[in-house]
Formats: C-alpha cells, structure tokens, sequence
RNA sequence: GAUCUGUUAGCUCAGUCGGUAGAGCAACGGCCUUUUAAGCCGUGGGUCUUGGGUUCGAGUCCCAAACAGAUCACCA
C-alpha cells in the first residue's frame, strides 16, 4: 500500500500538469553536460573566458523566487553552484510558461534540470550560472530533508538521525557532503593501495566466496545451501587457505580485495559483512612484512590524505615509517604489570580474577593471554604499533619463531587502540600444520565454538611444498575509518547491515 | 544477548500538573527582475512507532513489542 502525504501527492499530480504541457517528466535524450560546478568553481577568476558557453546538469536544491527572477542551487556530483534565471532570458517570446509554471510552480527541491548559459558572479560577488536554456530532466516525486547552512556557517536542520541515514543512504549522500567525501576515500584508499601491489608485481586474484570448509580465522561462519549439489556451503570468514594454495601453484605474490563475513554480534566496530585485503608474497618472512606495511600505508595515507597524518577522536595519527615494535609479552608487562612467559594457567587465571578481567573455564593458556592482552594493553596502542611474537597455541597457521620458544613469527598493527593488520611467516611444514590443525579440533571439543576445522586439502596443498611465505590482512573498513576520522563502521559502509523496518499495524 | 536512552507534520524539534497537538523550514495561493538560512501576506498538512492497561479523559502515567543509538558481552 502506497500512503502518500500532501507533498508526494502533489508532486505526482505535477507530472500530470507537465505532460499536459508536452514535456516528458523523465526525458530519453541525454544532456550534453559540459562543465562541473566545481570546474567553474575553482576555474572561473583565473579563466572566466572559459566559462562563457556551458552546460551543466544537477538536482534542484533551493530556490528563491523574485517575481520575473529566481535564483536556485543546483547539485552536481562534484557540489553545488547557483543559477540565475530571468524569465525574459529562458522565455523571449511572448510565451512565459517555461518560466511561470514550468521552473516556477512545477520544479521542486530534488528535480534534476540541465542548464545553459555563463557564469558570472552576481552584485553580491556569488559566482552564479547566467541562464538562458533550461531544460528539465528528471522529476523527484518525495520532498528532500532541507539542510539549510547560515551565514555563520552554523547548519539548520541537519539530516542526523543515523537509522535514516543508513536506511536511505541515497538521501544521506545527496543533502550532506561530508558524506559522499568519506566514500570517496575509501575508493581513493583501496585504489591507492592496489597501484601500489601493482607497482611491486603482485596480481589480484578472486578466491571462493561460498567454501565447503570455512577456514583461515576463528570464526562462526554464515551457513547457506546449494540446492543442486545439495550440500551445505558457508560464506568465506577468510581467504588465506586459498591464497596459500596459490603460493603452492607458483605466484610468488597473490593478493585479494574481498568480502567476509563473520555470522557474529555487530556494533560500531563490526558488521556482518566487512571487507579484508589479504596478500601472500613468497620467500619473505613477517620481518620483511613489517618493513612492506610501513611503506605501504605511508604511501597510501599520503596520497589519500596528502599527509601521513590523520586525526580520529580528537587524537593524531602518524602513519609515518617505522612503527614501534612490541613483543607481545613486552606490551602485557608494560602495561599489564604480568610477565606471562612466566605464569602458568592458573597464575593467569588469578590474575584474571584479581583485575576483573572476565573468562571461561573453557579458556586455555592462549586464550587467557590474548584476554589479558585485549583487556589491558589494545586501548594503549594509539600511534601505529607492532605487536609481535604470539604465543603458538593462539595462532594455529603460523611458523613456530626461529629462535623463541613457544612462539609464532606473527605481528598485529595497533592503531588506535584497534587491530587493523595481522600477518605471520606462513606455517609451510604440512605436518607440522596437520598437528596444529589438529590440536584446534580439540580446543573445538573443549567448547570453543571458534576453533577452526580441519582442511584436508590444504594440508594436501602444503605437503606438495609451499615456499617461504609471508601472509598479511589488513581490515580495510577499519583502515577507512582512521584516515576519514570516523568511529562507526555504519559509516564507512555504504549499506551497513540493517534489521528491516517493522511494517506491523 | 544485557542495560540505558530515543521514536510527535516531508525535515529539525517543542509539547508544562493527564484535558482531543505547536514552531521554523518544506508545501499550497498571492506580491516581488542580482537573491542567498531571501523577504512580505494568506492557507493546508498529524494512525503522536505498534499493541494492551489505568482513567470520565493519555502524545503525556503503567506493561509489552518493533526499530535505532550509546554502553557492555562476543569478535576483526
């Protein structure tokens, strides 16, 4: 059922009033756009010549009328620019319906129009569009929220409530511009990053969304059904048992831009379906990883930003190289006050108990290190920092360290108290990894529902031989997030996750 | 999953002690040929998220539900 209110019923009685005039609402031909109002906003003073003859195209965005002439705002995709139109300019003959009913009456907020004229800039020095063709193309049949800015800069009646801007993203994007800028870095982000493989020699490839066995992190995973081979699939939580199989193929670096999905609680930080970076380069360790992320998000945040530095929460953030390396139980001593390589289960345990730091009897000592670590230490590491040196039961797909006991050769980028990265000297000993793989399945029977499983031909994979491999992910939504400075997921995803609207009555 | 807060016109928001709902913008009808949160005169627009309850009477008080946000738990 369609319940419209006064505004939408009149909008659609206008498209009646148009076609009565001979004028199709929703023209076929295109419009010959010439210029952006960017173009004339940033060109104009030092070329005005260029600017005499031009066609541009966007939504009507307000509209001030003075009798014979008017002024409105129109949007294009590069921002808004105000036209001048003068009814005896658009209508030089005697007949003014152009003007009187067509832009007058018939026209509102949200319409799309194209325009010919000048640019010029009016008495009061506002850079306009002189109009002399006016051409309509599109009619809007809801009314637009009116975000009004003063001349204070102060805004009135800003479109704000997130559960709107998230439902309607299209009408987040077209009344507030700090939006669309948003997005517009994070493709600039992920295409910086991109060249900058590229430029190494790496190759994009495309592994299987929908898996027989989800492996590769610890997560519960999406399940779904394939009818005609009737068997049971899950969405990827990860790619790197793929990538690693490439690595064994030959490629000596793979990397892939992809969705995963995670069938886990959402909230600020998390949305069910997120997008990862994952690269795989052969015959390099996590130190050399190290070396390559550091470069690479400098790079990146410099050519995205035009600095190394980005501010989020009030707080300023160098990505410039290096970054502070940090053992693993070095940040748990600095800043949980514990040396754990010398503490035993239940020495961790009491620790535990003792600083209120929640756990289960099904934690093992791992586990019970990484509690302590999120707890105490995550929220300290602010600047770019790596944390390196896991211990080995944490981290079952990484190489035992070449010279620490009981450790893997795997770091985690810190950045503002968020894990943004995570890479390891790949395990490519397939005993080795059969056993580790093995052990998960206990920890599985033990209770933890995040344990990965067994991937048979995986390990099937490794055992014809995998080089010396270093493997990294990145979080590229949560990397989006610091270089635009926001804290909500919801806002760096164009459609983020949403229960339907309840249509109950 | 837990707790707290919110949901009133197209948008942003008021709504007092419980007495059948208001403003600005937007819309509609006028006036106005360089305005800019344009202005002036006039008009219309509401299932107060949904469902129960208390009451003579509920936007307002009580209970439940839906959705969202924040905090927490889990996770990246």
């Amino acid at each position: 059922m369609l319940h419209l209110s006064e505004q939408e019923i009149i909008r659609r009685q206008y498209l009646d009033e148009f076609r009565n005039l001979g004028i199709d609402p929703y023209p076929a031909a295109m419009f010959d756009v010439t210029t952006l109002a960017s173009e004339i906003k940033d060109g104009f003073d030092i070329h005005p010549d260029q600017f005499k003859n031009i066609r541009i195209a966007g939504r009507i965005m307000s509209k001030r009328i003075m009798g014979k002439a008017a002024f409105a705002e129109i949007q294009d995709s590069s921002g808004r620019i105000q036209a001048y139109i003068n009814r005896d300019l658009i209508c030089p003959n005697d007949n003014k319906e152009l003007y009187n009913t067509v832009f007058k009456k018939l026209c509102d907020i949200g319409d799309f129009v194209g325009l010919e004229g000048y640019a010029f800039r009016t008495q009061t020095g506002e850079l306009s569009i002189h109009v002399s063709e006016f051409k309509f193309l599109s009619k809007s049949l809801h009314p637009l929220p009116i975000v009004k800015t003063d001349a204070d800069g102060k805004i009135h009646d800003a479109f704000t409530d997130p559960e709107q801007r998230y439902r309607k993203r299209y009408v987040d994007l077209i009344v507030n511009p700090h939006v669309k800028e948003t997005f517009i870095k994070r493709s600039r982000l992920i295409n910086s990053m991109r060249n900058y493989f590229n430029s190494k020699g790496w190759l994009e490839v495309e592994t299987p969304v929908l898996q027989s066995i989800h492996g590769g992190a610890a997560a519960r995973p999406f399940k779904t059904h394939h009818n005609a081979l009737d068997m049971q699939l899950y969405l990827r939580i990860a790619n790197e048992l793929y990538l690693k199989r490439l690595i064994v193929g030959g490629f000596d670096g793979v990397y892939e831009f992809g969705k995963m999905f995670r069938n886990e609680g959402m909230d600020r930080t998390h949305n069910p379906e997120f997008t990862s970076m994952e690269i795989y380069i052969a015959y390099k360790d996590y130190l050399w990883m190290m070396e390559m992320v550091e470069d690479c998000l400098q790079t990146v945040v410099n050519e995205v930003c035009g600095s190394p530095i980005c501010s989020i929460s009030g707080k300023e953030i160098n990505f410039s190289k290096p970054y502070l390396r940090l053992s693993m139980y070095e940040a748990i001593e600095k800043y949980a006050g514990i040396d754990v390589a010398q503490s035993d289960e239940s020495t961790l345990r009491n620790y535990c108990r003792n600083n209120r730091i929640e756990i289960e009897d099904n934690m093992a000592w791992g586990k019970l290190v990484d509690t302590i670590f999120s707890d105490k230490v995550e929220s300290n590491l602010i600047q770019p920092t790596y944390i390196i040196d896991y211990p080995l039961e944490m981290t079952p797909l990484a190489k035992k360290h070449r010279s620490k006991e009981g450790l893997v050769e795997r770091f985690e980028l810190y950045v503002n108290g968020k894990e943004i990265a995570n890479a390891y000297s790949e395990l490519n000993d397939p005993i080795d990894q059969r056993n580790r793989l093995e052990e998960q399945l206990n920890l599985a029977a033990r209770g933890d529902e995040e344990a990965m499983v067994m991937d048979e031909d995986f390990v099937h994979a490794l055992e014809y031989g995998m080089p010396p491999t270093s493997g990294l992910g990145i979080g590229i939504d949560r990397l989006t997030m610091m270089i635009t400075g926001q804290e909500a997921i919801q806002e760096v995803l164009f459609f983020p996750q949403m229960k339907p609207e309840s249509k109950q009555g």
